[in-house]
DNA sequence: GCCAACGTTGGC
DNA sequence: GCCAACGTTGGC
């Protein structure tokens, strides 16, 4: 069964644009444990996430991408150069984990954060519970078609292409 | 840049 | 195991 995610990521950094042109890459960087163990013991070939902007202008819902691989240590851990390096991580046991992606689509309209927030068509989506940081989310079928719905249909402030 | 909310660390 | 201090996230 096709599960659904929310990932975040800061465009600056690996916006929705960078994953078109790559056709796919690793999430790795990870470094929360609750979204360790979703990726590690829940995510699935097939599944599908939602790829969200976070500390952009707006932030929002910018298209989405399917899980391609799972199980993938990350090695950035082992890396001492890297931003992302965890001191306590061997390559017998890296701590932590990564899945690979790949590029599905960028909505035609982009899914701004408010405009979520404004429907109650998405009550009890985790992403809008007050102090959710968490980067990596699961999101139920209907909350996962309505913003894709949004995506692929006109929003008052944003024009075809033009975000 | 501000600040609220959260997660992690480390002394005890 | 508690909890204060600290660092990080992320919307605004």
């Amino acid at each position: 069964m096709t599960r659904y995610w929310l990932m975040k990521s800061e465009p600056t950094s690996y916006s929705i644009d960078d994953l078109k042109q790559d056709g796919f890459t690793l999430w790795d960087g990870v470094r929360n444990y609750q979204a360790r163990n979703y990726m590690r013991d829940e995510m699935a070939v097939g599944d599908l996430a939602l790829f969200y902007h976070s500390n952009a202008f707006p932030s929002g819902v910018a298209g989405i991408c399917r899980i391609c691989k799972v199980g993938i240590p990350d090695l950035t851990a082992l890396d001492p150069n890297s931003p992302y390096y965890d001191k306590r991580a061997t390559k017998a046991k890296p701590i932590w984990c990564t899945v690979e992606v790949e590029y599905v689509e960028k909505f035609p309209y982009f899914v701004p954060l408010y405009e979520i927030r404004e429907s109650s068509e998405f009550d009890g989506l985790v992403l809008l519970e007050k102090g959710s940081r968490l980067s990596i989310i699961p999101v139920d079928s209907t909350h996962f078609e309505g913003i894709r719905d949004l995506g692929h249909h006109s929003s008052p402030s944003y024009s075809e292409g033009n975000w």
